[in-house]
RNA sequence: GGGCGCUUAGCUCAGUUGGUUCAGAGCACCUCGUUUACACCGAGGGGGUCGGGGGUUCGAAUCCCUCAGCGCCCACCA
């Protein structure tokens, strides 16, 4: 059956992408051969395609499929991320749209519901990601909440707490006033705000004098423990030791001497709220300072907030600041820039707060992972992110690491009394309990006998998201449940990893962390950080803006290959991608045209008795020159990880030298039959392309793959071979390069001087010795030539043109403009002689030939004898048009 | 405030150690062209003082200095 006219995508994507479903091609199994490895980065379980995941997949299944084709053992593990926040905030939501409330709910059936919501929702990403033509091994789905990877991360909870590198600690973190949780240092953006910067008075204890501090949060006066100024700050002197008074509440508080404050800044004194800032809660620590919490956990304020009680941060500013002005104590208002902390995933400004918290020491922890980047053990693609990673690796800060949510993992901390200290970590409640007993024993007289298993209780927080997704690579080869099955101790370390650079300090540094504590190796060899989906305002892409595309309808009008080619396209690593539909539209027709191309193929009839033509034996020849010189550019760009020049350079030998050069020089005459073994030697050729086309288009690939042969299951495109790379024929491929020089000559005569394709003209040249004949059948064929002769003479009467130093003559019966050709001969001379005054007046700079290689003093030379003798050929040309 | 990076054709980007075919590619644009795969096409063409200035060198997109603009990361002086 015939190729159809028009490529239906649709139909063959989906046959395909059943087919390789249906014989497994994406599953894999430990066997001898080395293995290929990508981890997926998890999406959110209950997410939705969006463009940076078409990107990124896009990416990993074009590694993986060309690994698949250079016979590894590919295997491309997919699988979602419970995301704690985003999935327990679309949870709490939706009941809430149902008029429960979370706090009317029990943990566990809150849990329930989260789990349902998580079925419902859940996998339709990955779905989304079949579409695409993804081949990840379905078999290995995981989930970061999968039994046995949450009893890995409590494992590793419990071995981190017993080697002491988990503390519980009373510090200063970050609090998402609506998700109610504190969240970790990475999951704060910070977003310039314009805001005021308030004067107040703070009146002197026992004294009509006031002292002036400047704030940004008048609300947070209530919690003021002192008032701090610099020792070295003359202004001053007079204020040391003595007290002052906070407004509304009259709250005396000492003056404190720290060469902490700028004298520059503000007033030069500082109010200090040890329970609402960070610094102010170091000024604390070391002056000892009472801590007054004014907030209550959704930032609202507390009985400290007196008749503010009740009443939101953001609320009682703006009334603390009317009643501040009605005491006239307020001397001053600028306007001020100041950064605000909010929450990536709610958006809440977030509130530094005072807690009890999990940390996780990172020092130690952190060097190998650093040395691994350092020593290029672990590859970051661009390098440029090895400093960043740097950066952050040697200036690393205790990792918080437990939330106040109940989605995710529990904490295995088991409390046995009320004091701070009085608990145990074990991954286990009978573990705990035993513990617990133990402890007992320890520090009071007798073991309560009234104490059961029931009296401990589980610490409510989970561990962070990322707590879990950082073991990823381990876990799904349950790797930390059972080290040394054979799974983890075959595909890992895994070789690519290919996600964004916003993640690279939430998941990629620690991952990389926690394969050295756990494995004492690296989780992955290389790092593909792609970019960021702009638009073409250059805006991130977004929910929000709606500036996004929905990749499924991408997917529906251009195809899926066509899709992936347009994001390809413009996409070195490293750097943002400005999407514009255009380039999937480029990328459809691309699949366009590898389909006609085919068409054209298929459309012939193979003759056993007709001879071969000349022009295509030499033009087979040489593709296959052609085609292992633009292998190893392929070859040399992905081992380099340019995925847009790999597909770039595929991109123009198919397009420029397959189709425009190839087929035109072998194609046979009208309704004429081609011979059987040019025809067999296409074929291969086209099967040679086809095979460095999948990565990219896998699936026309494959529909043209099968219908030009009888395939087994075993010989499917997706699991054929990689093209051998070879040797090739340089001299070859630039004399079929100058081959098509002469053509263009002839074309543009043809244009010139109008006159169709169809009608064949005679070219002559004058006998050069330097010139390759190779190509003359294929110039004979591609120019539609009557004649290509060699002669000792110019022509008269006869267009002519050069290529390099070739004089071609083409003999015209009609008529020439003989006056355009003296013009256009003249500019040419021109143009000539001033490149030789430019040529001589180099070499006449001693210090030039001196001073440069010989090679290009020698080009120099050469340049000049040509230019001296295209001189001669004009003058000659041009005295006898005269 | 600290660190890193970027600036090459209208757009998105390549340009390895300064030197031959170094000023390039794709797209866009302009001209011409549909009987024989493809107008989702073909054949041609125009377009850049390589951000500005200075320096090193026989020679600079490439090395150095400086200025301007842009971006990212980290820190967070109320």
């Amino acid at each position: 059956m015939a190729l159809e006219a028009k490529y239906n995508a649709q139909n063959v994507e989906n046959k395909w992408y059943s087919y390789w479903m249906e014989q497994g091609y994406f599953h894999s199994e430990v066997d001898d051969r080395e293995p290929y490895t990508i981890v997926i980065p998890p999406p959110n379980v209950t997410g939705v395609l969006h463009m940076g995941h078409m990107l990124n997949n896009t990416i990993q299944d074009v590694l993986i499929r060309r690994a698949r084709l250079k016979g590894f053992n590919a295997c491309w593990v997919p699988g979602t991320d419970h995301a704690s926040i985003a999935t327990e905030a679309k949870v709490v939501n939706k009941l809430k749209q149902e008029g429960i409330n979370k706090s009317d709910l029990s943990r566990e059936e809150f849990i329930e519901h989260a789990w349902e919501w998580t079925h419902k929702h859940g996998g339709i990403i990955l779905e989304q990601l079949k579409k695409l033509g993804a081949s990840c091994d379905w078999e290995r789905t995981s989930f970061t909440m999968d039994d046995n990877l949450s009893a890995s991360v409590i494992k590793v909870f419990v071995d981190l707490y017993r080697k002491g590198n988990i503390y519980r600690g009373y510090r200063m973190v970050n609090w998402d006033p609506q998700a109610q949780t504190t969240l970790s240092d990475e999951e704060v953006i910070y977003e310039e705000k314009q805001g005021n910067l308030y004067y107040l008075k703070y009146q002197i204890e026992g004294s009509e004098e006031f002292v002036t501090i400047a704030t940004t949060r008048p609300e947070t006066i209530l919690g003021d423990t002192a008032v701090c100024i610099n020792p070295n700050d003359e202004r001053y002197t007079h204020l040391k030791g003595k007290k002052v008074m906070v407004p509304i509440c009259n709250r005396v508080i000492p003056i404190i001497e720290d060469e902490y404050v700028t004298m520059e800044f503000g007033t030069g004194c500082l109010k200090v709220t040890p329970a609402h800032d960070e610094n102010d809660k170091m000024l604390g620590d070391k002056h000892g300072l009472e801590v007054i919490d004014i907030l209550n956990d959704d930032g609202s304020l507390n009985s400290f907030g007196m008749h503010y009680e009740g009443k939101d941060r953001f609320v009682a500013r703006k009334e603390i600041v009317k009643e501040l002005e009605a005491m006239e104590v307020i001397s001053k208002v600028e306007q001020h820039v100041n950064k605000v902390g909010t929450s990536e995933r709610t958006g809440a400004v977030i509130e530094p707060k005072l807690s009890d918290q999990w940390f996780l020491k990172m020092k130690e922890l952190a060097q190998p992972a650093l040395d691994a980047v350092l020593e290029k053990d672990v590859n970051l693609v661009p390098e440029k992110f090895i400093n960043t990673y740097r950066h952050w690796m040697e200036n690393v800060r205790d990792w918080n690491i437990s939330r106040q949510l109940w989605w995710g993992q529990q904490i295995p901390a088991y409390f046995y009394g009320d004091g701070k200290e009085d608990f145990v970590v074990a991954e286990t409640r009978e573990e705990a309990f035993e513990l617990a007993q133990e402890k007992l024993r320890v520090t009071s007289s007798a073991v309560e006998k009234s104490f059961t298993i029931d009296d401990l209780r589980q610490d409510p927080d989970v561990v962070d998201t990322w707590f879990s997704s950082w073991l990823w690579p381990m876990t799904v080869f349950n790797g930390i449940l059972e080290p040394e099955n054979k799974e983890i101790e075959y595909y890992y370390p895994t070789n690519d990893l290919v996600t964004a650079p916003e993640i690279l300090f939430f998941w990629v540094a620690r991952m990389i962390i926690a394969g050295y504590e756990y494995r004492g190796e690296k989780p992955f060899t290389n790092v593909y950080l792609t970019g960021i989906v702009r638009d073409k305002q250059r805006r991130k892409m977004s929910k929000q803006l709606g500036n996004s595309p929905d990749p499924i309808d991408l997917m529906n009008v251009f195809g899926a290959d066509g899709v992936r080619v347009g994001m390809l396209l413009s996409s070195p690593a490293g750097n943002d991608l400005m999407f514009d539909e255009d380039l999937c539209e480029q990328g459809s027709k691309f699949v366009n045209k590898i389909w006609n191309a085919s068409r054209l193929i298929d459309g012939w009839e193979v003759s056993e008795t007709e001879a071969e033509n000349e022009s295509a034996r030499k033009a087979i020849t040489w593709y296959r020159n052609k085609f292992q010189q633009a292998l190893a550019e392929i070859d040399d760009h992905y081992s380099k990880y340019r995925m847009s020049d790999a597909l770039m350079a595929t991109y123009k030998l198919i397009w420029d030298d397959f189709c425009s050069s190839f087929l035109e020089a072998v194609k046979p005459g009208y309704q004429q039959p081609i011979a059987a073994a040019t025809y067999q030697d296409i074929l291969s050729i086209l099967e040679d392309n086809l095979k460095i086309l999948h990565p990219f288009v896998p699936f026309v690939s494959e529909e043209l793959w099968q219908h030009f042969g009888e395939r087994t299951t075993e010989e499917a495109l997706i699991v054929s071979s990689w093209p051998e790379a070879g040797d090739f024929d340089a001299q070859m491929i630039k004399d079929f390069d100058f081959a098509t020089e002469v053509v263009s000559g002839i074309r543009a005569i043809r244009k010139e001087k109008n006159i169709a394709k169809k009608d064949t003209l005679s070219l002559s040249v004058i006998n050069s010795e330097g010139a390759s004949k190779t190509f003359d059948s294929v110039i004979r064929k591609l120019g539609n030539l009557s004649e290509f002769n060699y002669v000792d003479d110019k022509l008269d009467g006869a267009l002519t043109y050069r290529v390099k130093s070739n004089e071609y003559f083409v003999p015209m019966a009609g008529t020439i403009d003989i006056e355009a050709e003296i013009v256009k001969l003249t500019s040419e001379l021109d143009y000539v002689e001033g490149l030789l005054k430019k040529v001589q007046g180099k070499l006449k700079n001693e210090k030039f030939v001196n001073g440069a290689p010989e090679q290009v003093v020698a080009n120099e030379r050469r340049k000049e004898a040509d230019a001296l003798a295209k001189i001669e050929t004009l003058k000659a040309s041009l005295s006898s048009l005269q």
